[in-house]
DNA sequence: GCCGTTTTCGGCCCGACTGTTTTCAGTCG
């Protein structure tokens, strides 16, 4: 047969991330050196983070250079980018029993115990590992006992009901629920909430609390005995940890009274900045941990000292806020968001931290709906929920015509939507000039602005001709049918939304949701490229189940020079809080308020988008 | 396996809790 030379498919950064993770797995379970066992994971975690396709560039002969990633490692991506396979990899998964890593997610559950289960009972699946505890049979095993079996079987049953990462608003809810309660504890006159919560990460795991109280005893009884706790898996004099029924872990831990500042650094992590810290700590001679600065020890003194030498307890700093534990170590405070090792070390010492954006700066949000297309409320419902959030402009961006699922809006019902638009709006300005609205800013009231959700169809034209978009206040042009279209075909829609001199914002550019549904199959490169050209905004969608933009991506895009848009996608009143996750997402991604479209007032908006239609226009 | 304005070798975060033990190992965050 004549051998075709076809290139395998592209490795998805995802793809190449969980290989790489599988193989620290294995390497563990083998009983590997540990930190070579860490430098896998964390090399995947750069990779799974990265925001350009790495099998891309190593194909075409260009690796970047990865933080993590070093000779080694960088072989195995070039191999598996070019071949799509990885030799080390087969060998490593003959050699290793699939299901001892199933067994690895059990709690309590490590790859010393793992080893010890194969190697003693040739135990290799999660199933097997339930019979054996189920019949005693683990308790025959040096170092495991009866009460082992227990735990291993109440891990298994805990795996298994285990719901996922939580998304931001289902954590923000029970976040609520736990401090509300905790807070009424006699003692108690703090609790703060940390870990992935307070850094705003798109999906949240396990649950973090701080509290200061006079009385920990108390406030651990209390917490265990919390309603809706399904089982106590810890309970110390500073610390417990319960799972909640059929929800997530939640660690408790306690803080002295004055010395929250290094507690609270160190249980919002990330553990990447965290170790950042410590290293510059130790520049310095001072340890880092929870409990503060601890002075380090001396070197060992060659001289015999007589039997009178004494040894004093190292010296121990404590703040009593995170901003004079950073000035400890000669830095800035920065922000949770920041806190992932993605340079803001380096910038906190360069003065250089941005000024991230506040959910106070926005004037406005530019994607909503209403009951006229897929939305819940009317539009008076909700152009009244946006005024009475202080807003200068709210867009209503019911969708068009060919999203026929969302009811989308014939041109016809456009005109009568106009209508009511403008017949709002005259209530509007007469209830400010009778005083009777709180105007948004001295100089500038509330409007109802009218736009739509325009859908870039699937042979790349857009749902409504020129004259109807030019109607428009604003319009938002987004993807929804025709995702599973080739690269090219999916870029060249996008592109072609973009070019229009009157569309001004893309929404949820990505077409993702979390821990549903990847990205769209885009070039990003030309997509930034373009949008920065024209002057088209991107959007930040803050429903917690898009966030979409993602951080890494948006960080991305203002790299390149993009304009951003921080919106809601409200389809009900109650989801205009979507800002506020809009504004976590954002200032992960290191943005500043001139940086997106609606921080500006209602007279700067509407100019913006005059003129990106008169330039293009002019342009031809 | 990665990394280096004090290192190309020798480090790699620290501490609480739990369980099985008479001083510690494994796990977790």
């Amino acid at each position: 047969m004549p051998e075709a030379e076809v290139d395998p498919p592209l490795l998805s950064n995802a793809d190449l991330a969980t290989i790489f993770h599988e193989i620290g797995d294995m390497l563990e379970v083998k009983g590997e050196l540990v930190f070579k066992t860490v430098a896998y994971h964390r090399a995947a975690d750069a990779i799974a983070h990265e925001p350009v396709e790495l099998a891309r560039l190593y194909r075409e002969g260009n690796p970047p250079k990865v933080a993590g990633v070093g000779q080694a490692i960088s072989d195995k991506l070039a191999e598996l980018s070019r071949t799509g396979r990885l030799d080390f990899y087969d060998r490593l998964v003959a050699e290793v029993p699939a299901g001892l890593l199933g067994l690895l997610r059990v709690p309590g559950v490590g790859p010393k115990t793992v080893r010890i289960l194969y190697e003693s009972l040739g135990i290799d699946g999660l199933d097997e590992l339930r019979r054996a505890a189920q019949a005693g049979r683990l308790r025959t095993v040096k170092g495991l006992s009866e009460k082992t079996e227990a735990s291993i079987l109440a891990g298994i049953a805990s795996l298994e009901t285990r719901s996922n990462r939580m998304l931001l608003g289902v954590a923000e809810a029970l976040v609520d629920g736990l401090v509300a309660e905790l807070s009424t504890i006699p003692g108690v006159s703090r609790v703060e909430p940390a870990g992935s919560y307070r850094r705003r990460r798109e999906t949240i795991g396990d649950l973090d609390l701080l509290a200061e109280t006079t009385d920990a005893g108390v406030l651990v009884q209390h917490f265990s005995g919390l309603p809706g706790v399904e089982r106590v898996l810890g309970a110390g004099a500073h610390k417990a940890a319960i799972r909640l029924s059929g929800g997530p872990q939640v660690d408790l831990m306690i803080m002295p009274p004055g010395e929250a500042g290094t507690y609270l650094i160190h249980f919002t992590g990330s553990k990447d900045h965290n170790i950042r810290l410590l290293g510059i700590a130790r520049e310095r001679g001072w340890s880092l941990s929870e409990k503060g600065y601890l002075r380090l020890a001396e070197e060992a003194e060659p001289v015999i000292r007589g039997t009178d030498a004494r040894s004093t307890a190292p010296e121990l700093r404590t703040f009593s806020t995170e901003e004079e534990a950073y000035a400890f170590l000669g830095l800035p405070f920065i922000e949770p968001e920041l806190r992932e090792d993605r340079g803001e070390i380096e910038a906190a010492q360069a003065g250089t931290l941005p000024s991230l954006i506040r959910l106070v700066d926005l004037r406005g949000d530019l994607h909503s709906h209403s009951d006229w297309s897929d939305g819940v409320h009317s539009i008076e419902q909700m152009a009244e929920a946006a005024r009475a959030r202080g807003h200068a402009y709210q867009v209503l961006t019911d969708h068009t015509r060919s999203l026929a699922i969302a009811r989308g809006l014939t041109p016809d019902r456009v005109r009568l939507q106009r209508a009511v638009v403008a017949q709002l709006n005259t209530r509007f300005e007469r209830e400010e000039a009778d005083g009777r609205a709180p105007a948004a800013t001295p100089d500038e009231g509330f409007r109802l602005l009218h736009g739509c959700e325009l859908e870039i169809r699937a042979d790349a034209t857009l749902d409504y001709d020129d004259d109807l978009l030019a109607q428009y206040d604003v319009v938002v042009a987004s993807v929804h049918v025709g995702r599973s279209q080739t690269r090219e075909q999916l870029t060249q829609r996008v592109l072609a939304a973009i070019r229009s001199p009157y569309v001004d914002v893309i929404a949820h550019p990505a077409g993702r949701k979390v821990q549903g549904r990847d990205d769209l199959n885009l070039d990003w490169d030309l997509v930034f490229a373009e949008a920065a050209r024209t002057g088209t905004a991107l959007e930040m969608n803050g429903s917690d189940h898009r966030l979409d933009l993602a951080d890494q991506r948006a960080r991305r895009a203002i790299a390149t020079g993009c304009l951003l848009a921080l919106d809601s996608d409200a389809h009900r009143i109650e989801e205009f809080r979507h800002l506020e996750w809009a504004v976590g997402q954002a200032r992960r991604a290191w943005v500043e308020p001139a940086m997106v479209l609606n921080t500006r007032s209602r007279a700067e908006l509407l100019a913006w988008v005059a003129g990106k239609a008169t330039r293009l226009a002019a342009r031809g």
